[in-house]
DNA sequence: GGTGGTAGACTTTTT
DNA sequence: GTCTACCACC
């Protein structure tokens, strides 16, 4: 922390006014430049209302906000930090009015999405042809790139899916409307229609002096246009970033936006950080190595001037089980030799269904795994059933937040109810929730010809009274706590998970944390209340019920944060996370699992990817991963992995192969090989003899790998084949082998001129 | 309207 | 192997 900055990062925390740009390899002090520039800008004079930093993960904004106050004191509690998204759904609560958007609107993530795309497709009666999936995937695509859903996908009219995103879409936006809600696309989306306001726009333009990105590889395009209004009229942007560390690219992330930085800034200040500070020459090499085989990259070369560290140390196990039980082990040895403390170290893998074996037996060797989760927490069902009443009590027009829970706990209202209710809710023009008061409140069954028996309108009266209830606690100037514990209360759901012989104690404990969580939130955001008041965004609102506010904060919190994770206190805490989640972080000794070709790098064929670049980015991942490390690396794999409860022959990745071999320790086996055989004779049957992919045993010391997809084992393209649900259809192309097996096949739609085009599991077709 | 059984999907990666 | 959404039954 007092060490004191190299001459480009001096240059970087002294550069003026204007454009700059920080290409800034992995563990080169990228933050550090970042968080010393903004306490330089305050030092200067500039208010901490007139900085933006946007950063990518919402712990690398608590992270940057922490050593900016620790390098210049409150001040920096006054800045906003936040990801893209939050920084949007900030500027939405200020200025959206504008162009529609109620102040109090909420958030819709990837599950209320989801859930409301199932039903707009349940109710247009298209759900034997199209998942809520594919257009889910459709919107995102075409959110990520700033593309209208309806024509990014082939030309007039449209692929197989378009036909039926052109009824669904726009649905879908009138639920969003009605349910006051927006998705995440929307968030930014929505300001960049802000931007182009005529009396909002420019506004939005002088509203920061300088704004500063972080991992600006990862930006897709309209989060791009979004930075640059925002500086367009100072033009102080400073962003920072690393090509070789572009890890988003499936999520429409640009790392052109940061190469070719120069051509809307043609006036920009280059400055290059190569120097690492992080890592050991040894892991350095190594991440070097992987990177350095891709082709599509600015050059750079990361050194350090300590020499040595400790060899990579590679450990091939038997199984998933086996690799796991591997892991554990070691790190046993390493705590219990004082080599290393738990907290030190972090155990990284490609897929999230990696981290069950491992949290398994790092039990077994007494260790508390702690799982970093995007939403773990936040997606178990009953945390969203109790959110779910929150939400309807922030809005009372949630439908959909309504149809969750009007019968959770059961309370004896079903589909056929509810069925009614919408009908009533259609005819009025209102929300479930006020067709439910309307029908109880005896105006009568006469509206749109819905009629109730009276036991249902019994009941429905009785979950009207419940909500009204809840209501009068939530303005009764209790706290977000209370009211949680009073929706769990009077809403039955205690009781209901008491009477659960299963697993109703875990829930009821997940409800307690959620508890918690809200009363961290409150107490958090009644320390900054005095801060954001001054900001630059936030207007004088604060003629709102206190209630009330800290529910819209705290449901936005929840759909774009996730919980803060708690403090890990517990003695021999070890952290488990995908790559993905690790970037920006730096560990003194990193695990990474699930070296296999296949898995890592994961080699999913999909349709209108180029396997080039998907592979080049797999290596990024793969150097993301290595320089993680600062002190110590295992490389982890297993022969034999569980994939969907069967047994798979696996590889060592081909990332292995780059790594040059002085970079490991002497060939050696963990100390227990679990006692896993090789690969049954079988399953290696099954392969195709002429695989050269299977010229690489277990035993070589420097294997070779070769990989080919092979068409071979009956569905070829043109083949007829039937499946259960679709019936005959033809095979247009395969991918994989075995279980892995996907297959493209076309199958007659309802048009019967446009043909719809499944992939499916090679394991639910048959030949004809 | 609630329930228990089963077929099908699920495993890239996240705000 | 595990979770879910849906169906037949009560």
């Amino acid at each position: 922390m007092v060490a004191s900055l190299n001459r480009e990062q001096q240059a970087a925390v002294e550069h003026g006014d204007g454009p700059l740009l920080v290409l800034a390899g992995a563990g080169t002090g990228k933050t550090r430049v970042l968080v010393h520039r903004i306490a330089r800008l305050l030092e200067s004079g500039v208010a901490p209302w007139e900085i933006l930093a946007v950063t990518f993960t919402n712990k690398a904004a608590r992270e940057m906000r922490e050593r900016l106050v620790a390098l210049c004191g409150p001040v920096a509690e006054r800045m906003w930090i936040g990801t893209f998204h939050a920084t949007c759904a900030r500027l939405l609560r200020r200025w959206g009015e504008a162009i529609g958007l109620p102040r109090d609107f909420l958030i819709f993530d990837d599950d209320d999405q989801q859930k409301a795309l199932t039903a707009l497709i349940k109710e247009a009666g298209f759900e034997d042809q199209i998942s809520a999936r594919t257009i889910a995937a459709r919107l995102d695509y075409a959110g990520n790139r700033g593309l209208d859903p309806l024509t990014a996908f082939g030309g007039p009219g449209g692929d197989y899916a378009t036909q039926f995103l052109e009824v669904i879409v726009p649905r879908y936006r009138e639920r969003l409307a009605r349910e006051k809600a927006v998705d995440f696309a929307g968030l930014i989306l929505k300001v960049l229609e802000l931007c182009r306001h005529p009396e909002v726009g420019p506004r939005l333009a002088g509203l920061y002096r300088h704004v500063l990105v972080d991992e600006f590889q990862d930006t897709n395009l309209v989060q791009y246009e979004l930075v640059r209004h925002l500086s367009s009229i100072t033009r102080n942007l400073t962003v920072v970033g690393d090509d070789d560390q572009s890890i988003y690219a499936w999520r429409g992330a640009e790392p052109r936006n940061l190469l070719d930085f120069d051509r809307d800034f043609p006036d920009v200040v280059e400055i290059k950080l190569e120097e690492n500070y992080r890592s050991t020459s040894v892991i350095l090499d190594a991440a070097n190595a992987v990177i350095g085989k891709n082709l599509d990259r600015r050059g750079k070369a990361l050194w350090t001037e300590r020499g040595g560290g400790d060899p990579i140390e590679y450990l091939a196990c038997g199984d998933d089980r086996g690799e796991a039980e591997t892991v554990a082990r070691t790190l046993r040895g390493l705590v219990d030799d004082g080599a290393c403390s738990p907290g030190d170290v972090c155990i990284l893998y490609r897929t999230n269904a990696q981290s069950r074996p491992l949290e398994e037996q790092l039990r077994r060797f007494r260790f508390e795994p702690k799982v970093v989760g995007a939403t773990a927490f936040f997606d178990r069902k009953e945390v969203k059933d109790a959110i779910a009443y929150l939400r309807l009590l922030a809005n009372p027009d949630a439908d959909s937040a309504f149809e969750r829970v009007v019968n959770v706990p059961p309370r004896g209202i079903g589909a056929a109810t509810v069925d009614k209710l919408r009908e009533v809710a259609r005819a009025r023009d209102v929300g479930l929730l006020a067709a439910a008061r309307a029908t109880v409140r005896g105006h009568g069954p006469a509206f749109g010809g819905a009629s109730l028996g009276a036991a249902a309108r019994k009941k429905l009266g009785a979950f009207v009274d419940l909500m009204d209830g809840l209501a009068g606690v939530r303005d009764g100037g209790a706290t977000l706590a209370e009211l949680l514990i009073q929706v769990v209360e009077r809403s039955g759901y205690r009781e209901f998970l008491e009477h659960d012989d299963g697993d109703g104690a875990d829930r009821m404990r997940n409800l307690a944390e959620l508890v918690n969580v809200a009363s961290d939130y409150q107490a958090e955001t009644a320390d900054d209340e005095p801060g954001e008041g001054g900001d630059a965004a936030d207007g004088a609102d604060g003629a709102d019920a206190p209630a009330a506010r800290g529910l819209a904060g705290f449901l936005e919190r929840v759909a774009l944060v996730g919980a803060a994770d708690g403090a890990d206190g517990r003695g021999e805490t070890v952290t488990l996370m995908t790559i993905h989640m690790a970037k920006g972080l730096e560990f003194e000794v990193v695990f990474l699992c699930g070296m296999e070709d296949g898995l890592f790098p994961s080699l999913r064929p999909r349709e209108e990817t180029d396997e080039q670049a998907a592979l080049e980015e797999e290596r990024r991942l793969a150097y993301v991963a290595i320089t993680r490390a600062k002190r110590v690396l295992y490389l982890a794999s297993a022969r034999l992995r569980r994939v969907w409860g069967e047994l798979k022959a696996q590889m060592p990745s081909r990332f292995l192969d780059d790594i040059p071999p002085g970079c490991f320790a002497l060939p050696r086996r963990p100390a227990a090989t679990p006692a896993i055989p090789r690969p049954p004779a079988p399953r290696r049957a099954a392969r195709p003899a002429r695989d050269e992919f299977d010229q690489r045993t277990w035993d070589d010391d420097v294997p070779v790998i070769r990989h080919d997809d092979d068409e071979a084992s009956g569905f070829a393209p043109g083949v007829t084949v039937r499946h259960q649900a679709f019936g005959r259809g033809r095979v247009v192309a395969a991918h994989g082998t075995g279980s892995q097996q996907r297959v493209v096949v076309e199958f007659p739609g309802i048009d019967p001129t446009v043909p719809m085009t499944k992939t499916i599991d090679a394991r639910w077709l048959a030949r004809e």
